[in-house]
Formats: structure tokens, C-alpha cells, sequence
DNA sequence: CTGTTAGCGCGTTCAC
DNA sequence: GTGAACGCGCTAACAG
């Protein structure tokens, strides 16, 4: 059984032409005969007969196998939109390869190569830039993309994003209804616009309430500082009476503060933050959840590259028509009890 | 920018033959003059050309991808296992698909004809079935294949596992030394060899240590009907005072038991448990783990296979040599305190 | 040192 | 209804 059977050894065993074979194959039996659909169909199943996926792609030009780059596995975000995705192909019978850039440009650039080396027929990404340049190769090849989760500057690719903007804004207001004046921020640096748009929806908010910005009550940067800062904010004379964090490594660092101190978090803390993350509400009696709908928006995101690529539509009709600003779901830990 | 420019298109551009760019492509410039080499290079960067890694598959009967086909994904330990593998391939220039199974024979089945007919180099799969039959077609056409967390009888696939009946045992020897004696037992149901050794382990600590086994301590089923088993043991009279708990995904069940009833786990009841949960051990004071060193199985698991299909190791050897009963580590929660 | 040729396994006209 | 012949993009002898 070490050699491969090609198509060529069941034409042989089944005394017929090769192309008969591949018609059996792709199941046009439009003309072929009673018979001979029956020798093959002992052959196939006597050689045990395996169809050659690479051979075939290289022949009509598609691989049915698309590509994902997320920006980083860790984020539960992540995970739960490339089940989505997943989930989504199996239906189509595409394959999914999954790469993980580790929010690195470089590291995105290579594997965009790679994938494109291996005659993909599509990607969706998670993008670690917002610099045009790393997915214009993408583009310019005519390889349907649409990205996740992050925006890219004046790039005619479709998007599949939440309103993060107005979702900050929503939440610290709803801070703000119930009280709360002093309230800190703690997110990663201001890179992407993302998370310019969740501070500026943070910022806006106190704006309007007329509460004044706290610098000391602020932090922009790794994630391994966040347990610091907290921690600087929490000793102030003038302290957080809510905090408003950004991504889920955050608030699982704020949360293991407790664990390091051996003490929990101020009683009367008010947490806010995206992505859920299990049992926080345990750690915080006020926790405030924007609910990110990622295992829709994967969905999403998937049927925009599947119409592209399996139904052919063009990219210019979906990005016209399904540029989606996903909504989302400010909940309270209150009504997770209630 | 269309059109697939290919090792023709270079050949022409350049003046120079096809096999020419081939060669300089695959850097065999021994015999090279620098004027053509020059040519070759400048006609790829103006012409933007990107070779075809499917064709080259074609020729060459080698992908550079391999397989990996998990039980579970929602399994914590699945996830870095998965990690480790990549990592791994990443610097071997091999590219990973991955594939959940859900525990599913069926579904594993379909992914294993999926991943043949993509040719790919070699595969990972922590099975989903203990029976030989759904891994034979791998087998039979000598595609290598490491099995991971759990055995397959009577399969000469070489398997990284860890020894789940040493480990079950120390954990409840442990639990017994300190003085519990009401141990009870949550787990799914024992169908794979791992949850059986686990069980196994369990029982046989028991019995070294003359305790009685108590059925009524005892489930073995879906994750759904933890919780109400759970509920069912402790308001019995005499309930557990400890708790073995076989896997994460019944661990998080029992945890939100203490959510659902908005009360705690029992100040005084002792939780064993293999997989670790992120603040697990806050719920239980006294939280023992059974850490199975998922990151590294995956490493070794990755070491395997890329010697099989990288380096031409043939399986037996690595048989031989390599069935890891990987070691494991039982630990406190007073540790992580200390 | 470089060009010619023959496949890898499959799909597709176009005659028979 | 069926088969011969060509090509997808690339590699690997073998000539020259």
C-alpha cells in the first residue's frame, strides 16, 4: 500500500479511460453507462482509491483552504472568533490554516506570504498594523480579504468591527449615571484604533458629564504594567472609585493583583471592560461587561469571505453593503445574578 | 498585476532558461555566472514573482504542512498543546492545520480523509477514539503520526502521554495523608483510557489506604450533570469532605456551582483536580493540581513527528525510544501562596 | 554553466 | 458514451 493510487490506476483496474474516471469523480454521470459506473466504483473502493487534493488544486486553481491570522491567540476574543470561522468553513468543506502574529507586523508579513505561497483562496485577518502596506500584496493578487475585529486605513477590503467608540462611551456613561466620578483607565498603549477609539469613547464621556480627565488615574501600556499601576492608583489620596479596562489581559492582570496582594479588590470598585473573562465577576461586585459578539462577527466574517470566494461576488459589493459595525451589549454582573 | 506570473514568465523576462530560475530559486547557484544570477533576481523583484507551493508540493510529494486533529478545544489543554506545536513548526518552516474533533469518531474520521487528500507530511491527533481503525488508513500509507494524550491500542504510532494512573493515585494519596477520608469522584464517562486510569488511580488509592470506596460519592457522566451531582453529594449526611475531579472542563462546573447557588464551595472541602483553572483556587482553600505539562507534551509531541517527516526517522525507532510517560507535578494552592 | 525534456496527479476539450 | 492529448507550475535528470 505504499504508492499512491492515482486516477490512472483505477482507469487501469477498471479497463476505462482515465477522464471517465475523473467524470465518475466530479459526478457527471450525465452519460456514462450503468456498467461502467459500477466498475469504477469497485476499483475506487478495491484500491482504495484517495482523490489527490494539491494535484487538483494546482489544476483548477483553487485549494479550498483559506487563511486566518489573528492578532493574538491569548485573547479570548480571538479564540472564540476562529471557532466561528471554523465552524462556518466545515459547512462550506473549506479548510482553515490559522496563524497566530503575535501583534508582530513582521511576523504577520511572513505568514501573508506564506499563505499566499500555498495558493489560499482567501484570508481573514486580525490585523497586528494599521499600515496599508502589509496587505497590499493581498489586494493587489485579487485575493479576497476581509478583516477582523480592527480596521486598516484606506483599504477597500471589507470589515467586520464593533463600534468600539461609541461602546466606551455607553459604558463609562452608565459608570457616571450611577455615581461614579473618579474613574481610572488602564488599556494597552494607544496604538491601534481601536484603542484610540475605546479611550476616546472613555474620554468623551467624562467630557460631557463635565468630570474632569485625571492623568494619575490613567495608564497606557503593557500589559505587565498594569499590576503596578493599580496599584499606584489604589494607594492615591484621591482614588478610583470605578476603572474602565480595556481587553481582557488587563482585567486578568487587575484581577491577579488581588491574587499577588492577597487582598481583593476594593469592595466598592466598579470594573468596566470588554471581553468577558470567567469568574471576574467574582472579584469585582460591580463588574460592567461590553459584550463583544465575537462568535457572530467570526461568523460574519467568514460568510463575507465565503461569498467572495465560493459565490464570486465581487469585493466592491460587499464593502459597500456589509461594512458592519457589529453592535454589542453593555451588561452589568447584576443582571448575571438577577 | 492579475495574472499568476510564473517561473516561466521570470524565464523569459530574464532571457534565461526555466530550469535556470529553478535552480536559483532553490539556491543551487554552484555553477552560476553572476550576469545571469543578477537578471534572474531583477526580472523576480520587477515582475513581483512568488513561487507556487502547491505546484512544488506537486513534484516534490512534500507540503511542509502537517495535521493536527484534537478531541477537544474547549480543553485548556488542548489549547497550549496547540501553541507548542506551532511554535515548534514555525521554526522547522512547516506550516499547521488544525482541527477539532469534538470528540467525535466521525468527525475525527472526516478530518483524517481531509487532511490525506491535502497531503500533508504528517500528523498530530489526540484521538477521539481508542479504536486502531479510524488511524489505519494513516497508518497503512505510511504517513507519520504521533498520538498525544491518549493511547491507541495496538497502534506502533509513537504517543506522548502522561501517566494518568501514577498521578491520580499520588494526588489522592496526598489528599489521604492530610487526613481526608470522604473522597469523592467527578469525571466524565469512562470510555477513553485516560479517564479509566485516572478512575483507576483513584480507586487504588482507596483501597491501599483501607478506605471504603462510597458509590454515592461517585459520578461519571456528561459536564451538564455535574452541578446537580455535586449538589446531590454534599447535602447528603455523609458528604465530602474532598473532592477528584478529572478534568477542567468538570472543574469549571463544579466551580459555578458555588455562581448558580450564589454560595461557595464549602470552606473545608479539598478539590484535586487535573488541568489548571485560572483562579481556581479561589474557590477551594485547599486546591491541589495535577499539572500536566501540556506545553511541553506538545513540544516533544512536535519533536516526533518533524524527526519522522523532517529527518526521515522511521517510526520504529522513535517507538522504541520515545513513548514518553511524561512526568507530572502535584501541587498545592498553599504553594502558589507561598 | 545553461537549456531540453519528462513527468507529479488531475481536469478538460474535442474527436471517435 | 468514451478516450487521447494537453496543460496547471514546478523539479530533476540529462544533454550540450
Amino acid at each position: 500500500m505504499r504508492k499512491n493510487v492515482t486516477l490512472r490506476d483505477v482507469a487501469k483496474e477498471a479497463n476505462v479511460s482515465i477522464s471517465t474516471v475523473s467524470q465518475f469523480m466530479n459526478g457527471r454521470f450525465t452519460y456514462m453507462g450503468e456498467e461502467t459506473k459500477g466498475r469504477i466504483e469497485q476499483a475506487i473502493a478495491q484500491l482504495n482509491y484517495r482523490p489527490n487534493a494539491i494535484a487538483r488544486g494546482l489544476k483548477q486553481q483553487k485549494t479550498t483552504t483559506i487563511g486566518v491570522i489573528i492578532a493574538n491567540v491569548v485573547h479570548r476574543f480571538s479564540t472564540l472568533v476562529v471557532r466561528a470561522i471554523e465552524d462556518m468553513c466545515i459547512k462550506y468543506n473549506y479548510h482553515v490554516i490559522i496563524c497566530n502574529a503575535d501583534d508582530d507586523e513582521t511576523k504577520e508579513k511572513q505568514y501573508i506570504d506564506m499563505l499566499m505561497a500555498k495558493q489560499i483562496d482567501g484570508m481573514i485577518i486580525i490585523p497586528s498594523s494599521q499600515d496599508r502596506k502589509n496587505y497590499e500584496d493581498i489586494l493587489s493578487y485579487q485575493i479576497p480579504l476581509v478583516f477582523l475585529d480592527r480596521t486598516v486605513e484606506q483599504s477597500e477590503a471589507p470589515s467586520v468591527v464593533v463600534n468600539n467608540y461609541k461602546a466606551s462611551y455607553e459604558a463609562v456613561r452608565h459608570l457616571i449615571d450611577r455615581g461614579y466620578r473618579n474613574i481610572g483607565f488602564i488599556g494597552p498603549e494607544l496604538k491601534m484604533n481601536t484603542r484610540k477609539e475605546r479611550f476616546r469613547g472613555f474620554e468623551e464621556a467624562l467630557r460631557t458629564a463635565g468630570i474632569a480627565e485625571n492623568e494619575k488615574l490613567m495608564y497606557h501600556g503593557e500589559v505587565n504594567g498594569a499590576q503596578k499601576a493599580l496599584s499606584a492608583m489604589l494607594s492615591r489620596q484621591q482614588k478610583p472609585d470605578a476603572l474602565f479596562i480595556s481587553n481582557d489581559r488587563m482585567l486578568v492582570e487587575a484581577l491577579t493583583f488581588a491574587k499577588t496582594y492577597a487582598l481583593n479588590i476594593p469592595e466598592d470598585l466598579a470594573l468596566v471592560t470588554f471581553d468577558e473573562v470567567e469568574y471576574a465577576s467574582f472579584f469585582s461586585p460591580s463588574l460592567t461587561t461590553i459584550e463583544q459578539p465575537a462568535y457572530q462577527m467570526g461568523e460574519e466574517a467568514a460568510e463575507l469571505l465565503l461569498k467572495q470566494v465560493n459565490d464570486g461576488v465581487p469585493a466592491e459589493e460587499l464593502s459597500r453593503e456589509y461594512v458592519h459595525r457589529t453592535t454589542f451589549h453593555v451588561r452589568d454582573s447584576t443582571e448575571i445574578k438577577a
